[in-house]
DNA sequence: CATGAATGAGAGTTCATTCAT
DNA sequence: GATGAATGAACTCTCATTCAT
């Protein structure tokens, strides 16, 4: 393009380059915020923690978020790209609808099976009747990406022959399961009754999609 | 000894009303928590303002409580009992094991719709792989207790003819099930779907009844 | 004794009865007191840390000691005792000035090298330019012993034909000697010099018995 | 590169000044924690008291230092070159190896004579056997600044004509000697014998400098 | 004599955030 | 944009001591 590769002078150039740069740093920023979380947990990941990971002081995050909340709440934006990201991956070249329900609610379930402190994370944002920290826009961007990744099962419910009402409520069920399996699993408490929560959830599966 | 027993048992008795004194001040510290929990949920109810509002200085807990986990373990030792007492009395008279399956997992998660903070004190006490603060034997009592509450769904559905085995998997399904819903219910998730979390629930009971 | 066994109505039995049993009660705190100390140290020798070890609750204690201080004090008292026995025992049957000046000395020194505590504790009580927390009294009688533990030392050094000022000089720098060895050796500063206090008592105990 | 020079290392001398300021406000806050230990002794330089006296709330300390400890370890550090800085002070010009030894255990001694809180300070940080906070490296350098500060005794022993192993012996027995005097004399027990400290230091020199 | 409870002060440490430079 | 410093509040917990019972 020839705005860019003239050299330099322009100010609208300037400004692009410069938004680009602050992107990487930001995008620096909430790696080492994963990281934080991933080793040690909401408690652990705290401003300082995240900031000298990412190899700077405190004070200049504020560069780029305007509160931890905000770092929390971008870090969970990102962890539902990833998530939307999986399950797309998952259903690719899936014809049957069978199995693209099988495979959009596995991949939606192992996500948070083997990254747990993503979910810590939607809890915490979410605690209390409403979320903390994040604008109004952020919160609808992030709800509406849940959705996406749970869109999937929600249509091969219809292409499986459920009405629309129907299939809408089975999907909200099954998210609701696999929450319940997650939570519990996470905590250990699923061990008191013996039980796998890989296995309960094939099991839900499949009774979902026999007719 | 003649003594000590004419003279009214009065070393007996004060004793007697001293454990009493104790046992209800003690209480009255757990209602302390119990508030800072409803009012501040599980960030805002530190030792401080569980003593502030108990009336009394953050130091004079320590002679009802050997740390704030223990409080927060003894905080949770009541929920499980209330619960206990919820299911008992939801099943109390009901004869037909379809009837007792419902009662029973209705009182359940009613419990935890309406004191939600009492869901996630156990979530915090057993984060992570090992519960926090917790003595081994208080541990192993509370999850008795949880699993004390779900038994009579367990009981019902053995009581419809379901296989061991299967029971105590449905129960447990049950349970992921109850457990989603109340997270997705009470962090506002649901609505994003449309749904109410007490039909959802009504159906897949009624779904697990059915033969 | 006739007064003692005459069963019980005398008050003054009773009171001396009662001061024997306060006695031995008291004593017991001290061994409390002085295991705490052993264990734990200074630091650790907290009054509520004494009385769980002597079965007591931190109140009972003050029906004894006026304060925490104070047994600090007794227990100063008592290791002065213990320290005055050791070197009475060690001196015992030595005819010899010179025997009896390396036998007087060498049970100083090893009392201390092998009670650390003690002498820790007489710093503490000695810290600042007044004594803390002990009465005139109290403190007089202490010093009083002290003087008596090293009084062997010095009469041999008489007998050896040194002039009394010179005795008592002597004895003084002899004691500011096992002092120093034994705070360096305790502190494991003396290891920095490659050095052994035993040894180097040794060489100062011949140097001062010379002629 | 031109333009950062020609700017004249603006950058450069910033960053230069703001270390010399951070280094000011270091010494601020070990200035005060002299004087809270010279007022207070040890028990009494709490973190809280430092930061008081320096004019600053207690959290501000940890942008100088890691820890209570590490602050007592600057103190200790920061004294250590003063005694060094005494005993080499008081050796310059001397030539006789006799009067060197002199002069050099005199400024030794006089320096804690005067400055008891700092005996104290390295007594308290290198309690029981293990040193408490302090880095391997500061604990390293902290003992070889103190054999140092003798090594000036050391070296007039061994022109005096002592052996070396003599010297380092007869070094290492007057360093306890001087520990115990100054003991003794901080907290008055040397007065007990009516001996005076000074004395008895001058009498051990010169029986240590005599052939 | 002994208890159990309570006080009030204080310990060291961590936190998110702000701001001059 | 980034630093380094600082705030001010909060954290859990321990202490010696007191006192009604």
């Amino acid at each position: 393009m020839v705005t860019s590769s003239t050299r330099g002078g322009s100010a609208d150039a300037r400004r692009r380059r410069e938004r680009a740069v602050s992107g990487a740093r930001r995008e620096l920023i909430l790696e080492a915020a994963r990281e934080a979380f991933a080793d040690k947990g909401l408690a652990g990941a705290s401003l300082r923690e995240i900031a000298r990971r990412a190899g700077y002081t405190p004070g200049a995050l504020y560069s780029y978020f305007d509160s931890k909340e905000a770092i929390y709440g971008a870090l969970l934006g990102e962890s539902l790209e990833r998530l939307n990201g999986a399950v797309g991956a998952a259903i690719e070249g899936a014809v049957a609808p069978r199995e693209r329900l099988h495979r959009a609610a596995d991949a939606f379930y192992v996500f948070y099976r083997d990254h747990p402190r993503e979910l810590d994370l939607g809890f915490y944002l979410f605690n209390g009747v409403r979320p903390m920290g994040l604008t109004p826009e952020l919160n609808a961007t992030l709800n509406a990406r849940l959705r996406d990744a749970l869109a999937p099962v929600e249509v091969a419910l219809v292409d499986l022959g459920r009405p629309p009402a129907q299939a809408v409520a089975a999907t909200t069920a099954l998210f609701a399961q696999m929450v319940g399996l997650l939570v519990l699993g996470h905590t250990g408490r699923i061990r008191l009754f013996g039980q796998q929560p890989d296995a309960l959830l094939a099991d839900y599966l499949d009774a979902l999609a026999s007719p």
